[in-house]
DNA sequence: CTTGGGCAGGTTC
DNA sequence: TGAACCTGC
């Protein structure tokens, strides 16, 4: 089976926030910037072409505005508008040269890429940002009030249907102090169990603008080029939301307004459907809009087309697109390409070898440039050509394994694939014509690998360090495991060097300096067995016990107080817990667990923000400790006319560190580089910040090496938090493993809307559920008296903890009894490493106040803040 | 030369 | 897997 594109699960639909940033008429800002002054003029960017002043490839704004698009010729241009500059494509080797514009993307996509590792490139100039974790994180800080939205993050933002983004803010709010003011007609517009995620889309994606208005911001002033942005809970609606309102803006399309949007939106404004396959659509369906689809059954969609195509556009016309954020930086192929039109045809030997030296030449300037910046090698290489056969355009390509880059071996290579593939190459009696004229003609080379190695020196290595670490943590990260879910890569010298320079990279970045050779010890022997996820946590562990403690100090987020926001949150918050109560009574497998974690963890952070919990008044009260009146957003008058136009350029200083801070590489890391497997149950991310809330500022905190994130100095909430990975960890690979079976099991299954979750929920009692795959029974039959299950699967007991475990998971459970009593035992250490620096610190007042404050507020092992073992224990 | 050219990614068989 | 075709910027 052909790898399809990677979706999220059904029951996620509305559980994302994407971004979808476009530059701005990108070619001319490249332009622009390159000669400033050419800005604020009209301008239009021409591919080198002696007839008619060339053909217009991009427009900027001052242009269009005279009626230049694209499509005119430069001639046409100066017709509607003699004064406009008209920018050329440099031309190298008789072909125009793109790389000025790739190189500029680059630039843009680098500044993308610190706000999340699910950064994918669609374009030179566009990308999706997957910013789920990021709002998360927010709304858990509104929560807390260490973070509000303000006004000036909403500036140049727009909501499809409504007049001002004031009026979605108005909204919100209004139903903050009436919570069922909507409810009723989201019970009958919406599945009852995507009732959660429908309540809190608009406040979600209202937070997203705002991680959008910083992305924007940050470019802006990074690279001085400005963009669009789109913001939904789909790639799909944000590409189509992005386009809504342009230049320099950005645009929500909340989840209530997709019925009313659809019905007059032309079918071919959605991606994919813009072309013939949208033409066909309409046709056969007697539509125009969108929302005319609706009408249309899924069975029929799907009789009408095909399976896969039925069931998109049926989704699609709901607004529901599940395809998954997929990070990718760099581009999967290089190559490059020629046309030669009509007298320009190739119709000799000499000539054809020309062009293909030329064409040699580029992509190994490429390839070399791609070598040395992103360490990697092409492994194969395409030819493209289409020949004129008979008065026919005849398109063929043909590929072959590339082992060299030079331009020889190019063009040779690529000769003799036209050669080998054509029937009469050449004319008969005849050692220079070509039998058939070539009308076009293109090389790529494609299927790379990563070269960690030898040949590559240590400067160069160093030189292009931030283009490893991403590479390192994440494309490889995502997509390795993918291919090979079970085996590791094998050890080569070069293996070694790379994992070698992996760690140090990220070791020097966490300052925990460890000596070469322990990092030697910790790569897994060469022909290990079946490496299980706890091999790999034990060496981790191994690893942190051998470094040093060096512990960074949390930079203190400003102070805010909760606002409206805060408080409606507050709300949502408490019903969640509730929710998430119901589903776990009922649910026996490890998801449920994490989810009871949460709720417990949320208890814990109640303790902080009690006081926020208030009677919906909407009033707004000011921060005393920070002065200025904007700090709070005034959601039920906020107007944008009110938002200052020029506050997006330059942003507040603690505007910025709440930007940046809680996006950095530490603390999305994880819940990106373990996202292994085709579904993604955004779910499992919620959990991983669900850490107690506590005011960093506050409470001495160490960082988890996990998430990065802040946790208390405290041995309690260290091994809670540590078990909390743990079992999410394993709670991922049980999922994977139960995803198989499933999709073993009902290939030809047409998927049902009901989430997963519901269909299988466990009935029957105690032992015959247990031997269950999908139950965490499997890994923890936790009662010591539990009797061997009949079954014809072979099981043993375990010694450690007197549990049924099926003989092929034995090993693992195993692994699970070491890597635990290693944590143990880790922590142990944890306390008295850090008593001992107590007992050194003790001349110091203020330190001990704080511990103390710290016992104070946590409380003591009494207060809820379980460990998951306990859990085990007692309610299995 | 020409209803844009060059490029990249995806799907289908 | 490779080749041909489609889509979209």
């Amino acid at each position: 089976m052909a790898t399809a594109r990677s979706q999220i699960s059904m029951q996620s639909k509305y559980d994302r926030v994407v971004l979808l940033v476009d530059m701005d008429c990108f070619f001319c800002q490249v332009e622009e910037k390159q000669n400033p002054e050419h800005r604020n003029k009209p301008l239009a960017v021409v591919q080198y072409n002696p007839w008619r002043g060339g053909g217009i490839i991009a427009v900027n704004y001052a242009a269009r505005a005279k009626g230049v698009t694209r499509h005119m010729r430069g001639d046409e241009a100066r017709d509607l508008c003699p004064e406009i500059v008209l920018c050329q494509v440099p031309n190298i080797r008789e072909k125009a040269d793109t790389s000025k514009y790739r190189d500029a993307g680059k630039e843009v996509a680098n500044v993308l890429q610190r706000f999340t590792q699910l950064l994918e490139r669609a374009s030179v100039d566009e990308a999706y940002l997957d910013i789920t974790d990021t709002v998360n994180l927010r709304i858990k800080q509104m929560e807390s009030g260490a973070f509000a939205l303000k006004p000036q993050e909403l500036v140049n933002t727009y909501a499809v249907g409504y007049p001002d983004i004031g009026d979605y803010v108005n909204k919100i709010t209004n139903r903050f102090s009436n919570p069922y003011i909507e409810d009723e007609r989201f019970q009958l517009s919406y599945d009852q169990n995507d009732l959660p995620a429908v309540r809190q889309s608009d406040i979600r994606l209202l937070i997203g603008a705002a991680v959008a208005g910083e992305v924007r911001a940050a470019v802006k002033k990074e690279t001085g080029y400005e963009c669009s942005a789109g913001i939904a809970h789909n790639k799909i609606l944000a590409k189509l939301a992005a386009g809504l309102n342009k230049p320099n803006k950005q645009t929500i399309l909340p989840l209530g307004e997709i019925p009313a949007f659809f019905d007059s939106l032309p079918v071919g404004k959605i991606k994919g459907l813009g072309g013939k396959f949208g033409e066909v659509v309409c046709e056969t369906m007697g539509i125009k809009f969108l929302g005319q689809l609706c009408k249309f059954s899924e069975a029929e969609l799907q009789r009408k087309y095909d399976e896969k195509n039925g069931t998109w556009l049926f989704n699609i016309a709901r607004g529901i697109d599940l395809e998954a954020v997929t990070p990718r930086f760099y581009s999967k192929s290089i190559g490059c390409c020629k046309k030669f039109p009509g007298r320009n045809n190739i119709t000799g030997l000499k000539s054809l070898q020309h062009w293909l030296g030329e064409l040699s030449s580029e992509i190994n300037e490429r390839l070399e440039k791609d070598f040395i910046e992103n360490n990697r090698k092409a492994k194969q290489m395409v030819v493209q050509y289409i020949q004129d056969i008979d008065g026919h355009e005849v398109a063929s390509s043909r590929s072959t394994a590339l082992k060299d880059y030079d331009k020889e071996s190019l063009a040779k290579f690529a000769l003799e694939l036209i050669r080998s593939n054509t029937k009469t190459f050449l004319r008969a009696g005849c050692d220079a014509a070509l039998n058939n004229a070539i009308k076009f003609l293109g090389i790529s080379a494609g299927k790379f690998e990563t070269v960690s190695n030898a040949q590559n020196k240590l400067q160069e290595m160093f030189a292009n360090q931030a283009a490893k670490k991403r590479r390192v943590s994440g494309d490889e990260a995502v997509q390795q495991p993918k291919a090979q879910p079970e085996t590791k890569p094998k050890q080569t010298e070069e293996s070694k060097m790379k994992s070698f320079f992996a760690n140090y990279l990220q070791g020097a970045k966490k300052e925990e300096k460890k000596p070469a050779s322990d990092d030697a010890e910790n790569i897994p022997p060469e022909d290990a067995p079946k490496k299980s996820f706890f091999d790999e946590y034990k060496q981790k562990l191994k690893a942190v016990t051998q470094a040093e403690s060096g512990t960074p100090v949390t930079s203190t987020p400003p102070e805010l107080k909760g606002s409206f926001f805060a408080k409606y949150l507050q709300q949502q918050k408490e019903e969640k817990t509730q929710d998430n109560e119901a589903i776990t009574e009922d649910s026996s497998d490890l998801q449920g667990l994490a989810e009871e974690l949460d709720a417990i963890e949320a208890n814990n952070s109640k303790d902080f923000d009690e006081d926020t919990i208030e009677e919906s008044v909407p009033t707004v009260e000011a921060e005393m400790s920070v002065p200025e009146k904007e700090v709070l957003v005034e959601p039920t008058t906020v107007k944008a006319s009110e938002i200052s136009e020029t506050s997006t350029l330059d942003f507040p200083k603690e505007n910025q560190s709440i930007a940046e801070q809680p996006l950095t590489e530490e603390e999305l890391k994880p819940s990106t580089s373990k996202r292994k497997f085709d579904q993604v149950d955004y779910k499992e991310t919620y959990a991983e910040f669900a850490i107690p809330e506590l005011r960093s500022d506050l409470l001495p905190t160490v960082k988890c090496d996990q998430c990065g994130a802040q946790i208390p100095d405290d041995v309690q909430y260290l091994q809670t938090h540590r078990d909390h990975h743990f079992a999410q960890e394993l709670s991922r690979q049980l999922k994977s493993e139960q995803r198989e079976e499933r999709q073993q099991c009902r290939q030809k299954e047409a998927p049902k809307p009901t989430p997963p979750k519901k269909q299988k929920k466990v009935a029957g009692s105690g032992n015959t559920t247990v031997s269950q795959t999908n139950s965490i029974a499997k890994f923890f039959s936790a009662k010591p008296t539990n009797e061997p299950p009949p079954s014809d699967v072979p099981m043993e007991q375990c010694s450690e903890c007197k549990a049924f475990i099926k003989s092929v998971d034995m090993p693992e459970h195993l692994d699970y009894h070491v890597a635990r009593n290693l944590q143990r035992e880790l922590n142990q250490q944890d306390l008295r490493s850090r008593s001992a620096a107590l007992e050194k610190e003790k001349s110091s007042p203020g330190q001990s106040k704080k511990q103390k404050q710290l016992n104070n507020t946590i409380g003591g092992p009494s207060r809820g803040n379980k460990t998951i073992a306990q859990f085990f224990s007692q309610t299995n």
